[in-house]
DNA sequence: CGCGTGCTTGACCTAGCTCAAACCCAGTGG
DNA sequence: CCACTGGGTTTGAGCTAGGTCAAGCACGCG
């Protein structure tokens, strides 16, 4: 499912990857292309990705195709970290997205010899780690609403503030991520711009302006 | 909360803690009573905490008293890392509990001095971060029914398929890992003995026997 | 223009929640 | 020894939040 765009282009990019897998260790870019997989579940980890543009969501699936989203990964954001051999979820580009890669090796062989780096990637790992231990708690015990009011939250968080808040998604996977239908989202997102809560910008459903930050954090919980 | 029995006793024990900690840097162990809470959320972390004997779980609260438990620990686990100055969550003794604590700047000195052992203790947090991630699928995805079963399961696998499980925690404490009511976890027990799944172990409802492995991982997802 | 994808809304249904009652120990005190 | 108490658990009877199914609209694209 590899898309490179970039052919044998490989450069030192900016960013913490580039940083831990030390000044020798060469990362390469990749594009994808919308709803391509980047790795599949139980296929061999060997690299370790960074987003530079894009989106990408990281999901496990059951058996009969019940899908949960475990989170949503912007630039900036690191994922792919494994402990065995193997991936324990499905990664896919929402959008065009282009990450850069190394190899977990490089990652290792990193920490052996840059402590300082080493320590860096440990904090992007808990910070994964503290991400899923707030979904846990929404997942297990947050009502629709609830659910919904903190996901936007979360997202303008991680979209600094924009005055216009620009969802990558569709009202599938945010029902994925939540642990909810797609309707239930979509009611959701209806009632919050009936009480005034938020306002969609122009036509579309993706482009939303958040109208009161404070009411939404009360609805959050 | 803390319950310090065995005073200034400060000595080195056996297990990961004390090879990430180092020989030159001492463990304390405590005992805590069941129901003490051994941290709170948004204490300060300055230990990193193993299980020598006993159970722990931690938890996650909404304002309302919502609860959601993130794991159950058993002897051996380790938990308490954080990338930040506070933790994240409480953690409590579901019955009387043995850990064994280092200092944060302990196992940070560690790192810096013993690359393997710390790749152990990054070990520790992937871990901690995969059984987070399973999780997630299961509080998202999964019905009344195939929690409890998958649960069982995972307490079974933790206590390596003893041939009576022994559960330390009670219905409501399940119920909030589950993102249940203590209720639906009750219904969901008796459901599994009336399919011959499984049989309590004498009058107690706390000591379960599994009958049938197979068909509990079909009811599992 | 026709088609496909995404979104909304409505009507109905059901899994799991709430509320309530009853039981079963284990521990305590008389 | 028994009575009493208080967790913990089970079970039942209803209720409701959210799921399911279905229709219809809006947009973008070939």
């Amino acid at each position: 499912m590899l898309v490179r765009t970039n052919g044998a282009n490989r450069r030192p990019i900016d960013g913490h990857l580039a940083a831990v897998a030390g000044d020798r260790a060469f990362c390469s870019e990749f594009k994808y292309r919308r709803g391509t997989e980047i790795f599949g579940e139980d296929e061999d980890a060997e690299y370790v990705y960074q987003i530079s543009s894009g989106a990408v969501r990281t999901s496990k699936m059951l058996p009969d195709g019940r899908r949960q989203i475990n989170s949503f990964h912007l630039p900036g954001d690191m994922f792919g970290f494994e402990n065995g051999a193997t991936h324990r979820f499905t990664a896919e580009a929402i959008i065009e997205t282009v990450v850069s890669i190394t190899r977990r090796c490089n990652v290792v062989g990193a920490m052996t010899n840059r402590e300082k780096d080493a320590m860096n990637l440990f904090g992007f790992v808990t910070q994964n780690l503290a991400h899923a231990e707030n979904h846990m708690l929404l997942l297990g015990r947050k009502t629709a609403l609830e659910k919904v009011a903190a996901f936007l939250l979360e997202m303008d968080e991680r979209q600094s503030h924009p005055n216009i808040l620009i969802l990558p998604m569709n009202r599938r996977d945010i029902g994925d991520y939540l642990g909810l239908t797609l309707e239930t989202v979509s009611r959701a997102f209806s009632t919050l711009r009936d009480v005034q809560l938020l306002r969609f910008d122009g036509a579309t459903q993706r482009r939303v302006k958040l109208l009161d930050l404070e009411g939404l954090v009360l609805r959050s919980a």
